[in-house]
This record gives structure tokens, C-alpha cells and sequence, in this order.
DNA sequence: AGCACGCCGACT
DNA sequence: GTCGGCGTGCTC
């Protein structure tokens, strides 16, 4: 009989650490083994032998799950760093490292559409200089490295792609592609798999359960060599690895804001270290996370500067909205002459609107109208009111009181503008919806669609609008978000920007940011397709605020010099990526306790803080009342922590919440590192 | 996450 | 009396 040894098992359940069992089976960290917890089986992920005898009872091990291969150290490695950095229970990390059904080999006709379809081969595409030069500048990197390449939309970035994936394959390796799931449209898909064939596999929301299964075990047994998914994509274990491509690294949706709390980005360059790979990080508008490490030598840089085809960048036009209001007489007769234009629509946009699609040419309207965000604003100045301390916009609450939700500042609303005197502060509403009613009142003649949640349910529905705009049968497109990324229409010529202010006046510090990537990733779908010579596409920007940086320097496709100036202001008020930060929810369902709670976890911050000098950089924000107060029958507190010093984040926290034993029954802390959003 | 325990209300 | 609602607590 051979003798039986103790192991450290990650189990799935939320428990905060791993559990011990013993066994007499031929054990070995990565296997996935049966083992008894209370009163049911569960499986768990053997993360390695220990000597360490628990207090407890030691149950035995049930047994070896047979289907599953050991996973490979340096995969082991990373979920662990995961639940590590994201204070995340281990046996939660290691139970989305598996696919969701078992194994099956009969494989039964399907009705659906093949993940992958099945198409003609194309070849590669000729490269301009510059990508030729970012192509081999990567290439010759074959260890861990990271690189950011940044090139204007419209530049050829995944043909630079395609290329690197080409020579990764050449070498007997395997590739990775995280793109955002909202551009991971079948036309991506048949792009890859135009190139690769039968290589592709793919993971993305829309498969089932079945498809997910059978696209994990195709890359994990090699039968793929090249997976393409959203941030999920990366816990597939894909065996010798050679490069990791994330596009659009700038996305927000790349970090995960419920469960384990990761980011796909900073995940997958962690996974490229644990895999000794390179790693490419693509975008237009790269976060200032990336761009601070390009510009300090950690990451290395590659630009393309401009489109494929000599093809032009459109130009920026700004129309300052509070003119519209002006009462001198020449104003007076322009604002008589357009009378029946709506509130929202200049003279110079409408103009411009007819003129483009008189030419039979196709125009888009952009809103960023979401949920409730309301703005405040001053007609006649532009005026917003900013939290003295943080800098960002207040919220307004009610009627009379203007808050800041990340400290708690309050103050009256008043309706008198403090800074130009003359103007009423209005509370702004406007949405996709009564522009496309307007529109419709405007252009009867013409063919107008909607793009937003309410209109576009589904990614069918998606594809029948692209495919809309391509054939010509949309005249005017309006639209959220939806429609600022990766679209490419040959015949949209003019971009209009209702109300960018909408945008910018979000209560984040990431607003200016966002602001600008999505002022210039909305430009970006402007005259993609001009021939050389051709005047450019057109974007006019409608705002009340001219001035404001993320217009400026979009204006001007300024880039380096928007992050420039946006890192310094980072940096004086030690946001990231200077700083970093931490945000803490405390949520339950009795107002008294969950407020106690958020008062009281601030008190042991404020004392760790004073007990060690090593946190003396900490600053704590807060609590306050999280911007969404009440959810679902639950009261939500939030407290920050910001702090200079990187390597203090994690374990101040760590130690800030202990086991938790503190915290009150029917409170729960939910803990966020590095949150995009703090809203 | 499950699963049991336990303590109240409303049914045969 | 006892069935079952779901708050609370524990899992090597």
C-alpha cells in the first residue's frame, strides 16, 4: 500500500484559499481531481504538495478526473497570479480555466452555422513601409516581450497581425487574438479565417455550450493552432504558446466588472511573462496605462502614422454650440433662417448633412446618450461644476444638490451660472430616439435607422444594419457607441457629433479619455474609402465646451500630445496610471448596517495607514453612497483607496479586509483592483 | 456556490 | 401539530 500524502487543492467554491487533502493517487500540480466538500463532491485543481497539517479532519481525495490533461506550469502560474492580484477565491480562478460540458467524441449534425465558416483562401496583402517595419520590428522578438502598436484607425493593423501570426505558425507555435466581443463580428472571424482556414477556432457569447466545449478541446489538442476570442479566450490553456495580439487594448470592456474583476489586457501580458511569448497590445487611441509604459521604454513602440492607400484622415470641424443662444442681429437672422431646425442640430451640421447626401452619399449621427446620465451645463458659457477635490463632474441629486461620488463633497445646485453670471444651469435630455423622430421630420425623402440597445437587440441584428449600410439602403445612421467601433462603410462620408459634452461631463476621471478615443474612433469611420485626391471624409463635432481637451487635440489627430497633457494631470492628482487605485463595495440589505460597515472599514484603513509608515502614500476616499444607492433591494456604500506607490496597493488591501471575520453578517465587500469605472 | 440548520408564519 | 419560507453559517 503506498503511503498517503497531503495536497493543497483549489476547490469551486468561494472559499479565500485552498484546502488540504490527502491521498494515496499518483497526484501532480495542474490535475483536476473529485474531493468531498460537506456533503457533495466538487472539483478541484491540485495546486502541489504540503507538509502543513490543518486543524481539521482531512478528508481523502475521491479521485482523479480522467478527461482532463495536467495543465502547464506556466498557465498554473498565472491563475494563481489572478486570484493573487485580483484578491479573488483560487478554486473560482481554476474552475474557468475548464470548458463548460464534458468531452464527447460523436459528433452529431449540427443545424447551426460551423463556428468557423468555411472559405475561399486569400493571400496576404502587400504592406506599406511602415507596416513592414512594426511587422519585422515584432518579429524579431520571439521571448516575452510587450509592444504597442499604434497606428491611426485605418492604418492596417491586422494585416501586421496576420503576418506575425503567419510567422508564429511557421515556427511550429500557436497563436492568441483578444479582441472587445463587440468587434468580434463574423466578418473578423471570416477575415482570419480567410487567412488561416481550417487553424481558427474561435470563443465568443454568442456559442453554446456544446461549441465552446468542442473549440476548447480543438485548441488544447492542437487541432487549431490560432484562437480568437473575447477576454475569456485567455483561460483557455493553448499549448506552445508563441504570441498574444490584443486589439483595441484600450477597450474598457476588457476588464471583467463582476466575479474575478481581471483585465483581459494586463491579464494577457502577465500570461505572455508566464509564457515567455511576445505580447502585442494594438490600438488608435491607446489607454494611458499602455502609453505611459510605451513612453518609459517598458513596452516597445511601433507606429503607423498613416491609413493604407494614402487614404486622408478626415477633417474636424467644431461647432460651438453656445453661438445658437448669441443675440447679435447677424446671429439673429442665421437662428430665424434655421427656426425649424431642432434644438439639437446647428446650421453647419444640417448643411453640411445635405450636402452629403444630396451626392447620394451616407451621414451618422452620434450620441452617447446612456441610461440617466443627465448633464448639467450653462447654455450661455458652458459652465460645469467640478468637485473642488477630485476633479471630476458632480451629479446631481434630486433637484438641489449637486454630489461628487467619489468623495462625498456636497453642495446646492444652483441655477444661477457662478462663472459667466447671465445663464440658467439646465439640466440637459436629449437621446437617439428624438433625433432619429427629428430626422424623420427633417428628411422625409430619406431612409433614416437607429442604432442602440433598444433598436439592436442582437448580433443578427447587427449584421442586417451593416449589411444595410453597405448595399446603400440606410441614408442617415443615428446611434450610440454601438456604431464608434470598427465599422467600415465605403459610402459614410459625413460624422456628425451631436453633443460630445455628454461624454466628458461623466462623473470618471477617466471621462477626457474616453471622451477622445471615442471623438476619434468615431471620426475614424469617416471617408475610410476616399480615393487619393478625393476630399476627405467629414466629422463636425457639436459642442458646448470648444475648449476642452479631448476636442482640441482629436481635432488636430493629436494623440501624443492629448496623452501627454493627460498624463500630467494624472499624475498631480496621483490617478492612474500614476497612481492606482482600489475600490471597495460594501453592499447589504439593511441601510444602518451596510453604512456602519463602510464607516468602519474606513477607520481600518485610516489605521493601517498610521500603524505602518510603508502606507503612508494611501490616500482614502470616502465612504460615500455609491452613484447606483440602491440595486435590487440592496444598499451600496463605496470607499477608495489611491496611491502612489504601486506595490502598496495589493497588499494594503489584502490586509484591510483580513479574513473578514469583521464584517457584520448580511454585509458583503466586494473588492474591485484597478476599476475602469467608477461609476 | 450548495447544502443544512433553524426559527417563524399558515395550512391540513 | 408540520410544511416550507429563506436568513445564516460552513465547507479541508
Amino acid at each position: 500500500m503506498s503511503s498517503s500524502s497531503l495536497w493543497r487543492v483549489a476547490v469551486d467554491a468561494p472559499l479565500p484559499e485552498a484546502l488540504t487533502y490527502s491521498s494515496s493517487l499518483p497526484l501532480q500540480r495542474g490535475l483536476l481531481v473529485d474531493v468531498p466538500l460537506g456533503k457533495r463532491t466538487v472539483k478541484g485543481l491540485v495546486l502541489g504538495p504540503t507538509n502543513e497539517v490543518p486543524e481539521f479532519e482531512i478528508k481523502n481525495v475521491i479521485d482523479i478526473d480522467p478527461e482532463y490533461p495536467v495543465l502547464p506550469e506556466p498557465f498554473m502560474k498565472w491563475l494563481e497570479w489572478l486570484a493573487q492580484y485580483y484578491l479573488h477565491p483560487i478554486g473560482q480562478v481554476a474552475a474557468s480555466a475548464y470548458p463548460p460540458l464534458k468531452k464527447t467524441e460523436k459528433t452529431r449534425a449540427s443545424k447551426r452555422a460551423p463556428v468557423i465558416p468555411q472559405l475561399e483562401s486569400d493571400s496576404a496583402l502587400d504592406l506599406t513601409p511602415e507596416q513592414k517595419q512594426s511587422f519585422e520590428d515584432i518579429n524579431r522578438h520571439q521571448d516575452f516581450s510587450t509592444h504597442l502598436l499604434f497606428g491611426v484607425t485605418g492604418s492596417g493593423k491586422t494585416e501586421v497581425y496576420l503576418r506575425l501570426l503567419d510567422e508564429v505558425l511557421k515556427r511550429g507555435q500557436r497563436g492568441l487574438v483578444l479582441v472587445p466581443e463587440i468587434s468580434l463580428t463574423p466578418q473578423l472571424i471570416q477575415r482570419f479565417a480567410r487567412r488561416f482556414g481550417d487553424k481558427i477556432a474561435a470563443l465568443h457569447s454568442q456559442l453554446t455550450d456544446r461549441e465552446r466545449t468542442n473549440q476548447w478541446w480543438d485548441v488544447v489538442e492542437g487541432k487549431k493552432s490560432i484562437l480568437i476570442g473575447a477576454r475569456s479566450a485567455l483561460f483557455c490553456p493553448v499549448p506552445d504558446l508563441g504570441i498574444i495580439i490584443v486589439d483595441e487594448e484600450h477597450e474598457p470592456s476588457f476588464k471583467q466588472d463582476e466575479k474575478l474583476k481581471y483585465n483581459g489586457r494586463d491579464a494577457a501580458v502577465v500570461m505572455g511573462k508566464m509564457m515567455n511569448c511576445p505580447v502585442v497590445l494594438g490600438s488608435a487611441t491607446p489607454s494611458l496605462e499602455t502609453w505611459k509604459n510605451a513612453k518609459e521604454g517598458k513596452y516597445h513602440l511601433h507606429t503607423l502614422k498613416s491609413r493604407v492607400a494614402n487614404r486622408s484622415l478626415p477633417e474636424i470641424e467644431v461647432i460651438d454650440l453656445r453661438k445658437l443662444k448669441s443675440d447679435d442681429d447677424e446671429k439673429k437672422k442665421i437662428i430665424e433662417k434655421y427656426s425649424h431646425l431642432p434644438f439639437w442640430l446647428s446650421p453647419d451640421l444640417y448643411e453640411r448633412m445635405v450636402e452629403v447626401l444630396d451626392k447620394g452619399d451616407q451621414a451618422a449621427l452620434f450620441l452617447n446618450r446612456r441610461g440617466v446620465a443627465q448633464m448639467v451645463v450653462c447654455p450661455s458659457c458652458g459652465h460645469t461644476t467640478e468637485c473642488p477635490n477630485c476633479d471630476i463632474s458632480l451629479t446631481l441629486h434630486g433637484h438641489s444638490h449637486l454630489v461628487c461620488h467619489y468623495c462625498d463633497y456636497h453642495e446646492n445646485f444652483k441655477t444661477k451660472c457662478p462663472d459667466c453670471k447671465e445663464g440658467t444651469i439646465e439640466a440637459v435630455g436629449l437621446g437617439t430616439e428624438l433625433i432619429e423622430r427629428d430626422l424623420a421630420r427633417l428628411f422625409p425623402e430619406k431612409r433614416i435607422a437607429r442604432a442602440d440597445r433598444d433598436e439592436i437587440q442582437s448580433r443578427a441584428d447587427l449584421e442586417d444594419l451593416i449589411a444595410d449600410m453597405e448595399n446603400g439602403s440606410i441614408d442617415i445612421l443615428v446611434g450610440t457607441q454601438m456604431i464608434a467601433k470598427g465599422l467600415d462603410f465605403p459610402k459614410l462620408k459625413l460624422v456628425g457629433l451631436v453633443l460630445a459634452d455628454v461624454g466628458f461631463n461623466l462623473p470618471d476621471f477617466r471621462a477626457t479619455e474616453r471622451s477622445f478615443q471615442l471623438i476619434t474612433q468615431m471620426s475614424g469611420r469617416s471617408g475610410r474609402h476616399v480615393k487619393e485626391g478625393e476630399s476627405p471624409g467629414k466629422v463636425i463635432i457639436q459642442t458646448y465646451n470648444t475648449e476642452h481637451e479631448s476636442i482640441t487635440f482629436a481635432k488636430n489627430h493629436d494623440f501624443v500630445g492629448f496623452a501627454n497633457q493627460e498624463l500630467d494631470i494624472r499624475g498631480q492628482l496621483h490617478y492612474p496610471p500614476v497612481g492606482r487605485l482600489v475600490s471597495f463595495r460594501i453592499q447589504g440589505t439593511q441601510l444602518r448596517n451596510v453604512e456602519e460597515t463602510a464607516s468602519l472599514l474606513a477607520r481600518r484603513a485610516q489605521a493601517l495607514k498610521q500603524q505602518f509608515p510603508a502606507y503612508s502614500s494611501v490616500e482614502i476616499l470616502g465612504p460615500a453612497e455609491a452613484p447606483l444607492a440602491k440595486l435590487r433591494g440592496q444598499f451600496r456604500y463605496h470607499l477608495l483607496l489611491k496611491t502612489t506607490q504601486v506595490s502598496v496597493a495589493n497588499p494594503f488591501s489584502r490586509q484591510l479586509l483580513g479574513n473578514q471575520d469583521w464584517v457584520p453578517s448580511g454585509v458583503r465587500i466586494l473588492i474591485d483592483i484597478d476599476p475602469m469605472s467608477l461609476l
